[in-house]
DNA sequence: TCTGGGGTCCTAGGACCC
DNA sequence: TCTGGGGTCCTAGGACCC
């Protein structure tokens, strides 16, 4: 069997490149995406030079450096650009798997010689082709296995271009820090660490027995990759999302119920929203409360049938809240999970008002909130006291569902 | 750094059955 | 009365990713 290429592309500071690319103005300067988020989510080169880091506060950047551009997330033109380079990649390769937004493993097994050049210089034109035609920056790392490609294309950014099995690569390849590897998190780090391997060139130099003996199937297959045994494909990514999620910590901490409510339902309404989007559902529901000293308490609800109706959703989960919560607890963050999403052609349209035809009523919901925003229709439960007659805040809770408070 | 948000997959251990 | 052992299935939570 001929030995595979594998390429794996990824993006340089890919939010920020996406930014620079619509507008030629910020070339050159320090941008920095997450405006939004109020956290520092993606930023260029050029701010990394001034020692902006992600996770930092966009406040913080604008105070101490008055030079940076801080942005808004586009994320629909990340997934754009994001769905072009896929398309550009797939000329160039037998099969082409998104990884993610920025990311994306392509099969090129062959490819090289017929284009009459060698892996890096192949692997170059690809990435000339992707600058010229989408101005947006990418790394990539070539191997024979997957794990080999990824660990490739860290080696050199931005506009970096390595080859696994080149003889130049290696004293920097076995030297990276056996953590970075793609996989190997805080937990396995430590494991790794406290049997002496600390380098990338220190676990390969490890028996295949040893290591099968000490560490778990995801560290042994690690282990596999590395040393060329391709065990993973390239696959195209699954049509639809296993679960689909909507958290949020808000601060300061509260031990409020109402809050608690008000969170819990603005999420379920969120993850209803994006069901009913990509025409999919879900029979269970999780949903967790982050105490102030961040533990998580998780709790399920379950349906006859798969649902994406924020009127059955809701209801059951306040309820399971209120059944759960202790009085005097402090809470930062609150979420709603959709668990086992399947296709929604077989929803059953249980609405409040037996009468009304779901399907019209939430094609006419999902308009107003696709036009006008999140914020434009919601559930009564999930409005801030503020922004309505407080009096029948409480009543109004769980009896009477209540759809339709438009701004 | 007092720690965001949206995902996937693995695994230990309990429940249940023979 | 207190004694096995082994199998499957399910689930919560952990680990990891971008």
């Amino acid at each position: 069997m001929t030995q595979r290429c594998i390429l794996h592309l990824d993006g340089d500071g890919f939010f920020a490149g996406c930014e620079m690319a619509v507008n030629p103005k910020l070339k050159g300067r320090a941008v920095v995406v997450g405006a939004e988020k109020g956290i520092v989510t993606a930023l260029s080169y050029e701010a990394k030079a001034l020692g902006i880091a992600r996770g930092m506060a966009t406040f913080q950047i604008r105070k101490d450096f008055p030079e940076a551009v801080v942005l808004p997330g586009n994320y629909r033109l990340y997934r754009e650009l994001s769905k072009r380079m896929n398309a550009i990649v797939s000329r160039y390769a037998h099969r082409v798997e998104p990884y993610s937004i920025d990311e994306c493993f392509a099969d090129i097994t062959g490819i090289p010689e017929r284009f009459g050049k060698t892996p890096e210089s192949f692997g170059r034109m690809v990435q000339k082709v992707l600058l010229s035609e989408l101005n947006v920056s990418f790394s990539m790392g070539i191997g024979s296995t997957k794990v080999r490609a990824k660990t490739a294309s860290k080696l050199e950014k931005p506009f970096g271009c390595s080859v696994f099995e080149l003889r130049k690569n290696q004293n920097s390849l076995m030297a990276l820090p056996v953590g970075s590897l793609w996989g190997i998190g805080k937990s396995s780090a430590m494991a790794l660490n406290a049997l002496g391997i600390w380098t990338v060139g220190d676990f390969m130099a490890k028996e295949r027995f040893f290591i099968n003996n000490f560490f778990n199937k995801q560290v042994c297959e690690l282990w596999s990759e590395l040393k060329g045994e391709s065990l993973y494909d390239i696959s195209a990514k699954r049509e639809s999302p296993q679960s689909v999620s909507h958290t949020r910590t808000f601060t300061p901490a509260s031990g409020s119920l109402k809050t608690l409510c008000r969170e819990l339902t603005c999420h379920a309404e969120a993850v209803a929203f994006r069901l009913r989007m990509q025409g999919l559902a879900a029979q269970e529901y999780s949903f967790f409360v982050k105490t102030k000293s961040f533990e998580y308490k998780t709790f399920k609800v379950s349906f006859v049938s798969p649902t994406h109706d924020d009127h059955e959703i809701v209801p059951e989960i306040l309820r399971c809240l209120r059944n759960a919560i202790v009085p005097g607890g402090m809470y930062r963050a609150t979420g709603v999970t959709a668990l086992g999403v399947v296709p929604s052609i077989a929803v059953s349209g249980n609405m409040f008002a037996r009468e009304v035809n779901s399907k019209a009523l939430y094609g006419a919901f999902d308009r107003i909130l696709r036009r006008y925003g999140s914020s434009a229709i919601m559930l009564a439960s999930g409005m801030h006291p503020q922004r309505k007659a407080k009096k029948k805040f409480e009543e109004l809770h769980f009896s009477i569902p209540c759809i339709g408070y438009v701004d």
